[in-house]
Order: C-alpha cells, then sequence, then structure tokens
DNA sequence: ATCCGGCTGTGATATCCATCACACTCGCGT
DNA sequence: ACGCGAGTGTGATGGATATCACAGCCGGAT
C-alpha cells in the first residue's frame, strides 16, 4: 500500500479528519484500509452486525439507502468526498439501518471503530466536529421529513435536485449522474413522475439535458420551490 | 433558588449529564437557571436567532415542532425527562429551525452554550454521551423518513403511538395524553383519519379507552404494523 | 450491425387520503 | 342549567399520485 502521505494529501481542507492533530492522525490511518469500489459495489449492508468500521471517502461517491418493506429503495443521502459514514452505527449499537453503496468508481478508507474513536477521544476539536456533523445530519433530516409531509411532488424533486448539485462547479449540473430512477427514491416520488416533471421544466427552461444529465438553469427557481412550495 | 444538590437528586439515572464529572456538572449547574412552564407555554420559537442555551427537561414533557408552509404543525418529537433539547442549534450555526413547547407542567434548565459546551468538553464519556444521543436521532428519523414515504396511514399512526408508550409504566398508557390532533400532527395524517383508525382499532380490542386517553392493548399487533406496514 | 437491457416518455386507471361539512359529546365556567 | 369551546365521529367529495401498460430509445456487448 501506498504511504499515509499520498492518503493525507488528498484529505479535503475541510474535511472531518483534518480536525485530528497530525500525530493522532497518522496513528489512525496507519490502522486503516483503503479500499476501491466499482459503481454499484456496496461496502456496508443493511442489517449487517454493528459496524466493526467507519468509512470514510475519498473520492467517488457514496449512496446511503435502505430497502423497505415492499421492494422500493429509499436513497436517504449522497455523499461525496470528505465525507464521514457509518459513525452511527459505531456510536449507537444495534446492526446497520442502511447500506452503502458506490454510484462511481469509488475509493473509501475503511477506519476500525475502536482506534476511530480512541482518536477523536484525543482532541476536543476534533468531537467538536463530529458533533457539528452529526447535528447538521440532524438538521437535514428535519427537512426532509417536512418536505415529504407537506410539498407535493415537484417541491420534493426540486429539493432533491439543489441538494444534489454538484457545488464544486459553477455549471449547474449534478453530482453522480443520477437516473430518473434515483431521482424519484431520493426525492420520495415515483419513477413516472420524475420524467413528466423534468419534461414539464425542461419546457420552462429551468433544467436542460446534456444526453441523460440534467443541467439546472435556474437554480433560483428550484430553490423557492423548495423552500417555499407550490405557493412561492 | 433551592440548592443544585436538589437537582443533582432529580438527574435521571440513565440522563445525559450523568455522564459529566461531579465537579465539572456542578460548575455548570451553577450557571444554569431553572424554568417552569405551563402547558403551551414556549420556551423556543421556530426562527429565533442561534440558541442561547440547551435545555435539559427535569420533569413534565416538551414537544419540538415546526409548522410547514401551509400553517399544518409537524411534531418533529416529543421529550420526557432526562432528555436534552437544543444542542443542534449550539453545534449547527443558524437560527433555530424547530419551536420548542411544554406539553404539560414542566420544568426545565436552562445551560448556557459556552458553559455547557466546555462541560462537556472536559470529559470523554460525556462527550461520548452526546454522540451516541444525536446517533440516536438520526437513526429514529430514518426510521421516519422511511415510514412517511412508504408506509400508509395504519402503520404510519402505529408507529406513532408505539413512540409514545410510556416505557416505566407496564399498562399501555400514552405519554402526555395526546389529542387525535396531536396525533395526526406526530404521526403525519389528518385528524379525521386518526378518528377513524382508533375507532377500527378499538373495535378489534388492539386498543382500548379511558376517558379521552388511549390505552395500548396489543401492543405486539401495533409494533408488527409499525414494522413492516399492511403486508404484516 | 444487431440484439438486448436499462432507461425514458406518456396515457389510462385505481387508490389513498386530505378536505369539507356537520353532528355529537364532554367538561367547565358563569 | 345553560352555553361555549375543544375535542371527536362520520359521510361525501375531489385531487394528488402510485400503478399499470406499453412504446420508443440509446448504448454497450456479441
Amino acid at each position: 500500500m501506498e504511504t499515509f502521505d499520498d492518503v493525507l494529501e488528498k484529505l479535503a481542507p475541510d474535511s472531518l479528519l483534518r480536525a485530528l492533530e497530525p500525530e493522532p492522525l497518522n496513528a489512525l490511518l496507519r490502522q486503516s484500509r483503503k479500499r476501491d469500489l466499482k459503481p454499484g459495489e456496496t461496502i456496508i449492508n443493511q442489517g449487517d452486525e454493528k459496524g466493526a468500521f467507519a468509512v470514510y471517502l475519498l473520492s467517488g461517491g457514496l449512496k446511503i439507502s435502505v430497502v423497505s418493506a415492499g421492494g422500493r429503495e429509499i436513497i436517504l443521502n449522497y455523499c461525496a468526498p470528505g465525507e464521514l459514514v457509518g459513525e452511527i452505527a459505531l456510536l449507537d449499537s444495534g446492526p446497520r439501518t442502511a447500506a452503502v453503496t458506490a454510484v462511481v468508481d469509488t475509493t473509501v478508507l475503511l477506519l476500525p471503530t475502536q482506534a476511530f474513536l480512541d482518536t477523536v477521544a484525543t482532541s476536543t476539536k476534533s468531537m467538536i466536529a463530529v458533533l457539528r456533523e452529526l447535528a447538521r445530519r440532524v438538521r437535514e433530516q428535519n427537512l426532509v421529513i417536512e418536505s415529504d409531509r407537506t410539498f407535493s411532488m415537484g417541491p420534493r424533486l426540486a429539493r432533491a435536485l439543489v441538494r444534489l448539485v454538484d457545488a464544486d462547479r459553477d455549471d449547474g449540473r449534478l453530482l453522480f449522474n443520477p437516473s430518473q430512477s434515483d431521482l424519484g427514491a431520493f426525492a420520495g416520488l415515483a419513477r413516472e413522475n420524475v420524467s413528466r416533471l423534468v419534461s414539464e421544466w425542461e419546457s420552462q427552461g429551468v433544467i436542460a439535458r446534456e444526453g441523460r444529465a440534467l443541467v439546472i438553469r435556474d437554480m433560483e427557481y428550484l430553490e423557492l420551490l423548495a423552500e417555499f412550495g407550490d405557493e412561492a
């Protein structure tokens, strides 16, 4: 395996792990394994025994999903490089409640449970960072629940798109080229209706297509819709 | 104000704050205020500036709710004594995203932001406790999202009831005597339909009534419904 | 080139549920 | 006792959306 300096270099500047002091971070990295994933490969399965490791996403993309009674997939979240996945299972005992799957070619770091917890505990700063991250997720999920309960299809899909725009680029391209089925599973509506909405928005110039991929043209409109619903 | 030993005594044995060492805990308590709330009194309003304090529930009950575009109330959660509320706003910057309201006569402790963070930082054990608590919430919310997306009214209400049974008592009484409107706001369905389901379940002997209050008779049935939906 | 599988468009239909409307009950204050 | 307000029961209706059915469509594998 390559040196850990390489890995270190790849850590995003705003990464959670960056909150660690160099010394403990190195110790942690020395105990972790790197793993490459092909699209569709899953790294954690729903129902697995409680987690033996946390997953740190170096490059590529992951989706966190559950299959519900009835066999429909629900995509709870997408993850971009620099994010940490699976700590919930570390902290909260019990089996994994969701599956983690690569959506593109992906490289992850597997951090052994105990080493991870020990390391985080060495520094107040890093603990606060993890706390903040969890808090951010709770808030994000509150919004999803609110959105699911009160909004119709349009605003829900709008929210999904806004969550998926690639913040690193100024064009309106989406992360991970999701299919319409994926968008449906993410936004909570049927694939057919994603299709209908996309057509409608395309004709209004809100979004455009490049091949199968979508490009957001009028981000502001979608954000308004996502926040205020159909009354906007 | 009474001595803090009194307060200390009231802390539930499994309370989050119990994870603190006696010394820092006392320091924290010395900086906190106690406050009594009548039913319906709100302590944090949606849209308030970022939190100046965390709320620790000594006795009584709180609900965390948002009012959505369209004016409908969504009850995100109920809190029982021993729980900590509002840390999300402490950690995650930005205005409060939800309101916190007493549902019965309630006593809370107001912990100033900085003092709370400092104190938690003094002990690894207490930090882990807070981490665990946040993780538990994320998991709980995942279930809500899954339930909202895939289940029909029956299972959703069943889940709400299961979440509300008073675990301290062996009878099937609910916490905080919620009205049918409350149950609707909690489970995500219209009040009228709560009424219809309650009638149906009563006639099947799944639940019973004592005045306006509900009593769960067949907990197992409701748990099955909550987990597997109508196919159960 | 061709075939095949996964993705996509689009209408018709069925279902679930929110909403509206109104009657009823029960406690409570006057 | 009365009336009032909050909570509740129940039918009728409409609307939103999942589902079904099927027809292109495009890209990759053979």
